[in-house]
DNA sequence: TGTACATCAGTGAACGCGCGTTCACTGATGTAC
DNA sequence: TGTACATCAGTGAACGCGCGTTCACTGATGTAC
């Protein structure tokens, strides 16, 4: 492994990257310093040459993974064609979204671990959270629609949470269904 | 302190019911044996004349407070007439329900924790969410009105869950506010 | 009802373990001449 | 361009700490006669 400038520069990028999709596996109490740094194939120590500490580094990932959702869902949208309410319902909602928490949205993976955590993690939570609210009102573009905008963005995360819990899979499929339908019914009205 | 089989029962409950509102304090991972011990005045060596483990004490707590959950919620109702989507939503989507996650529901402070615990939380709490899913339908009063039922639960538990990440308080009561409105709309629809 | 004994609820010291963090060290990188 | 030296990215042993769990013990409770 290297020793230059530009590898400490990859190594940080890479430790954050693999910090961020762990966080959402294992949760905010549930990344370890040792068992990062073995994924990134560097020993424990070094860590510290990066960071200046655990809570630095999960606050760092917290806000990659939150910029990486915003980036990805804007991303998926314009890929094909403009985003509406039933594509963002139809990807939001979808099995693979609740079956890989790992590069899913961070809030419905985190929302209830920082719901309990520091300020700091709190604030950068905040911030993004405002932007995916503005992001869906845009979708449904309609100046009046901020009150619906955050209905519906508590709906999908409360509806991807649930249905990550329930242990039978139709159940769970149950819930990603009846919420996205919901969601369509509504887009219908709005046109 | 007492050592009659009476006070063991006893103190089991005492241990359970403090469980129960740590757990949604702190998290599933945030129970300590020695604190909990503590905060019903015995030793920390006493606890596993009551559990077999941790895990085991977890899951006892986690089913206490969704137990307690339905209960409130179903004695809420009786207590001042008939329950309605509306009173539903102004006492879940309550600054009192977001401010006391110790004492409120365990949906929205324990499902993100859940949905990455083991299966026999998630079986656990899956069991309740079945129930409480089934406790929304009845309160609309509509046979064909549960998807309905499964996405207004669903924004109820990612509403209150995202007020509490919110750090401005402003925000954070808009949160509520949306979503009580949407719910209070959809309520006026119905009848 | 009273006594002698067994049971067992609760105590607190001790255990191994994994964690975040520190630090003396190594050897490659970058720089000054 | 080549050499000598300073810097510094990464290593891995060691630290203190809090955790869940165990266990020998104490003394009150419950039981048998």
């Amino acid at each position: 492994m290297g020793h230059s400038q530009a590898d400490k520069a990859r190594n940080r990028e890479r430790i954050l990257e693999v910090a961020a999709t762990q966080l959402r596996e294992l949760g905010l109490d549930g990344v370890s310093i040792s068992d990062l740094m073995k994924a990134v194939d560097l020993t424990h120590g070094g860590f510290y040459g990066h960071f200046a500490s655990r809570d630095d580094l999960v606050a760092a990932a917290l806000d990659k993974a939150l910029t990486d959702g915003e980036a990805s869902a804007i991303k998926s949208g314009s890929a094909k064609g403009k985003r509406t309410l039933k594509s963002v319902a139809n990807s939001y909602l979808s099995k693979l979204h609740r079956d890989n928490p790992d590069s899913g949205c961070a809030l419905s993976a985190l929302s209830g671990d920082v719901a309990r955590s520091n300020n700091q993690n709190r604030e950068i939570m905040s911030k993004h959270l405002a932007r995916y609210f503005d992001n869906i009102q845009e979708v449904i573009g309609d100046n009046d629609s901020k009150e619906l905008a955050i209905s519906l963005m508590c709906m999908m995360v409360g509806a991807v949470t649930l249905s990550r819990v329930m242990t039978d899979p139709n159940r769970s499929d149950e819930i990603l269904q009846a919420a996205r339908k919901f969601m369509l019914q509504l887009g219908d009205e709005k046109q």
